[in-house]
DNA sequence: GTCTATAAGATGATAGAC
DNA sequence: GTCTATCATCTTATAGAC
């Protein structure tokens, strides 16, 4: 398959970045579009005008390329986590941001989050891709509770049901947001999820 | 690839359905648990016990045979909840069967709902199928609003915001909520997320 | 309606030259 | 680190016998 959409992408910029990088910056975009066997090595090969044995050299296999893609996601996404937490705002905002976050990547030439399209090829994984896509939803829930028990304390947040559950519902709703969001290529259809789903957590 | 977690399909079952049937039953099930790239003609052939071209023979294309499988699957949810609106209950009653639908394919060997997988899968889709997707996701929609309407003339319902937007919010919940549960294998995430969504819209 | 045989192209991967 | 050449296998699909 050929695919143009490599919004945030091309072979003619970011020249420093040293080849590896630039492979995974391809695969990522390419597994958030297409899926996990929706892409090949030959696709990275023609969108980067390099041959199939490069992106061997650096990645053996198409699973060590998956391994890969996931270390370097799920750090990035515990970065802009630790950012958001970090920072001084009250816990709304704090919401607000971290569904910023999900709301780029649809942005992004119409992206899934990447977590939520493996977990889709979830039973195609391998085995250790698997445990990576279940700890990234973990870490999430994890940083939300984090968040709703800082909204309850300073007063900001008001929901019944437990921290827990409420942050399994909040990742929930926003990765079906995006995935049926993406299907209408419509970002509205997001945003008309992600707002009341936080907005019905705020003090009255 | 060999699946053998076919759940709800054996070869030595349903002896008196005709072929074009079993095979739909086969991808259908190929298709929830492993995506439209993640299955091949080859999959189908080797689970039904017979060759290649005989499933040729009944879906001339891959496109064909997923037209076929959407048309079906569409059909059969459009029969089951108009069997739910037409049935006498309120409508909170309604949501929860609703919701059930969901939960059932989970329990069939840890599905995902075809359309929400085929929604992952949707930028490798040919463009019939795109819109099957999006019809599926349209109906949905439109038959919550009536049931949210409903509810909110006999009193069984309370919520704020839009009839409209609710539904959205209910159907990408419970889409997001199969796509992290299954990746748990675990269909207590499910409810945990579909339980306070709907809980929430009750009247008081 | 099902089969054998077969094709053209894709896929993940390797050997070995430069 | 990148390339050419090559690989076994898979994928979608067709021709034609039974």
């Amino acid at each position: 398959m050929t695919f143009l959409l490599l919004a945030g992408y091309n072979s003619h910029m970011a020249t420093s970045a040293h080849t590896a990088d630039q492979i995974l910056d391809v695969a990522q975009a390419l597994v958030q579009s297409h899926g996990y066997n929706g892409f090949s090595y030959a696709d990275v090969a023609r969108i980067l005008g390099i041959r199939k044995p490069s992106i061997h050299h650096h990645f053996a296999t198409k699973a060590d390329l998956g391994r890969a893609l996931m270390s370097r996601y799920r750090q990035r996404f515990a970065d802009a986590l630790a950012d958001i937490s970090g920072s001084a705002g009250p816990a709304p905002l704090k919401l607000r941001r971290y569904a910023g976050l999900f709301r780029s990547v649809l942005e992004q030439g119409n992206r899934m989050c990447m977590c939520g399209m493996l977990a889709a090829d979830f039973s195609t994984l391998p085995r250790l891709l698997r445990d990576s896509v279940r700890a990234f939803f973990a870490d999430n829930e994890s940083w939300l509770e984090a968040i709703l028990k800082q909204g309850r304390t300073e007063g900001s947040l008001a929901f019944t049901g437990s921290v827990r559950g409420t942050a399994t519902r909040i990742l929930a709703s926003l990765e079906g947001a995006m995935l049926v969001a993406r299907s209408f290529e419509d970002i509205t259809r997001f945003d008309n999820v992600a707002r009341p789903v936080l907005d019905a957590l705020k003090a009255a």
